[in-house]
DNA sequence: GCGAGATAGTGATCCAGATCAGAGAGTACG
DNA sequence: CGTACTCTCTGATCTGGATCACTATCTCGC
């Protein structure tokens, strides 16, 4: 028990000085000495177990969440009851951000896999961003990466079909894990065929024929959530 | 001539404090002398013509821009050198938020109909929003609606069918309307079936259909460009 | 105020992807 | 360690909306 509380205290007062995913988070563009006052607000939580949720739609907005490391879904319930995916989120990404206008989170956010998380207590957040200019302007870029993110999306369920949509899912998942000093080749699908289709709009069944005929034509090999990119351009031509 | 310096200075020097939509755009939650000071760094910038752009798709981001009134689409070209819409923007809507993080704007902006615009210089903005906490909170508050309103609107894309999508949009430009005091019921749509279409990822014809359908069924009274909503909650149960 | 190009409406046909149905393969739990 | 459930895959069929083809109407420049 004792141990425990070192351990979180810990964590407590060096949560972004010694965080690896430093320079996708917020604290980049800041100083050392501020990235030391962003140390003093954020929490780290106990990690979140597989289908465990972070926050549930209508909750009270007090605090954005970074991802340490895991991963998590945003989705929302409609009235008739259908769940509708937004977004999978990674590690270094912030999550809660769509609940600032409101002051309550317009979606849920459910782990995906053990995932542990950094609270990030708005209020504070919001004084310390008052005062650090840098930090104001990384929340700004933040949000913009996000509405970018967001458009780009938008764009592919507008206009792409089936093909060009996983394609460009596999892709997109693929730079990010890149980007986290992973292998952008070869990776695991914290998510579920089912997860996949309901964020592209696809069916289920549409989504496993995809992905038989992508290791058909050698364009990836997958075998369950396993997934390992074979030929990246030919799938870049195809996601436009 | 000199008279037109005249009504520029005017207008330069108040563009916020006397706005009709000061309580749609950026001074909400802000104080009177706060806004005297964003005052001091809006520009109130000649009228666009129907057709004119306001930026392009790759150029330098300065500014953010208020719609004074009129109506803008913003859209991206793509590689093939197809347009695809991402948002219709109405009086008091703030544009160019997409285009903090990368420093470029990732969309072109394009008047549907003349159009003026109050020019936020952002750098400006910037360091007028880190000495006023409230214009600070107000521009998260506003890009976090923005991203609430993409939210929502991928997960029209993506679970609904044609007459759903374009009840939703009848619905949501209505309910805008409303908002900025004008009809909630009847009014102008300032952008072609072709662009509805586009916007809504559907086929001009489909769009040209579902008019005729709805006004068959006198949901909707529609003639060209003129719209009046006969059945609200009719498309509201539609919409879903 | 007329001719031309854009914009809107309508019918006929076609097809990508949904839906329906069912069979393995993996996984969780008593 | 076997039973039940969930996840994935595959085949057969169906359909909403795309595409093609054409007419009607509007708008704007000359």
């Amino acid at each position: 028990m004792e141990s425990f509380n070192v351990i979180t205290l810990q964590g407590f007062s060096r949560a972004c000085a010694d965080c690896q995913l430093q320079d996708l988070c917020l604290p980049i563009g800041i100083s050392r000495k501020d990235v030391d006052r962003l140390d003093e607000i954020v929490n780290r939580k106990r990690p979140l177990q597989r289908g465990s949720a972070l926050y549930n739609q209508g909750d009270h907005f007090g605090s954005l969440f970074a991802i340490r490391s895991g991963s998590i879904k945003s989705f929302t319930i409609s009235d008739d009851g259908r769940e509708q995916i937004n977004a999978f989120h990674l590690p270094g990404e912030i999550l809660g951000l769509d609940a600032i206008s409101e002051g309550s989170h317009p979606s849920a956010a459910v782990a995906l896999e053990t995932t542990s998380v950094c609270e990030l207590p708005f209020d504070r957040l919001h004084t310390l961003a008052h005062e650090v200019k840098g930090l104001q302007h990384q929340l700004l870029r933040i949000m913009s990466r996000e509405l970018n993110a967001d458009e780009r999306f938008m764009r592919i369920l507008a206009s792409r079909n089936a093909e060009e949509r996983l394609a460009g899912f596999l892709l997109n998942l693929a730079a990010r894990h890149g980007m986290r000093g992973y292998s952008s080749t070869e990776f695991n699908l914290s998510m579920s065929r089912h997860d996949i289709a309901n964020y592209l709009g696809l069916a289920v069944e549409t989504v496993s024929r995809l992905f038989t005929r992508f290791q058909q034509d050698d364009l990836i090999e997958a075998r369950r959530k396993a997934v390992k990119i074979l030929q990246r351009d030919a799938l870049a031509e195809m996601a436009g």
